[in-house]
DNA sequence: TATTGTTATACTCTATAACTATA
DNA sequence: TATAGTTATAGAGTATAACAATA
């Protein structure tokens, strides 16, 4: 009995953790849409702001393969939004960064992102905001999930 | 100063939703990845358990344009994952299901993701699952978020 | 030889516009 | 006229394989 009483939570919130992060995944993708942009560029955006990481670094960062970064970067450079650098001392490396406006868009989307999910966040009390920041801080800790 | 304090809190909050959404994205990208399937395929597999919806119904449920879930069922249907069946009281509408083989893949696909969360899951005790579980219920609740 | 990045290729995903058939 | 679905088209995202340049 009490095997089925665990077994049940433990779906709940599996069900729980996936509605939220389809939820979520639904206004990241809107709002990236009202600037022309898809996921993966706000993605992107969000991993260069304050970094200048190699272009396998940055596809690792992304999960991506290097050959769809590079169309990715080609893109995003044409649009005026990231710059490749070459490194001194690897003559086969290249840094990605963005341009000054792509950091100015990545604040705009940033507060646009958080008045979007205000909804959701108003309705807990600031009380259990703060509880459930930090469960999502230890659900994410040390993470080597696959 | 309690205004930078609940401030801090919110911005935590939202990081922590979106780390948390990216997380499990991931989990569902490769859990779907290793059956040779893209997330939507997943999530349609989803919405389409236990329902039979029309082509525009599901195109809602999804949040996508009619045409692009034309050629997502014809994939589907190539496949032998999904099925058309024409309406006897409409003539132009059109209910899509799953197929026997769908509904088998889409088991093993929940108790494979089931798996991949597990590591991130138990590293809460199991009153604290039900914490967060019951947070998580509230935000999402009757969210008309845009 | 191994690594970094790009290119060529092939598919999936996606929306817009135009169309057909039904209502 | 309006709605349901499809098709044609165009472009983004994605991985695999092959390649050039550098280490």
């Amino acid at each position: 009995m009490t095997e089925t009483i665990e077994d049940t939570d433990a779906v709940d919130l599996l069900d729980a953790l996936v509605q939220l992060s389809f939820a979520v995944t639904a206004v990241l993708t809107k709002a990236a849409a009202r600037h022309d942009l898809s996921l993966t560029q706000l993605r992107m955006l969000g991993v260069l702001r304050g970094r200048e990481p190699k272009m396998a670094e940055l596809a690792a960062f992304l999960g991506l393969d290097r050959s769809t970064v590079s169309g990715l970067i080609d893109r995003a450079e044409r649009r005026g939004l990231a710059r490749r650098t070459g490194s001194p001392d690897d003559g086969r490396s290249v840094r990605v960064s963005l341009t000054a406006a792509a950091n100015r868009l990545a604040v705009d989307l940033v507060a646009e992102i958080g008045r979007s999910l205000a909804p959701m966040v108003d309705r807990l009390a600031q009380d259990d905001r703060r509880r459930l920041t930090a469960l999502l801080a230890r659900l994410l800790g040390p993470l080597p999930a696959a």
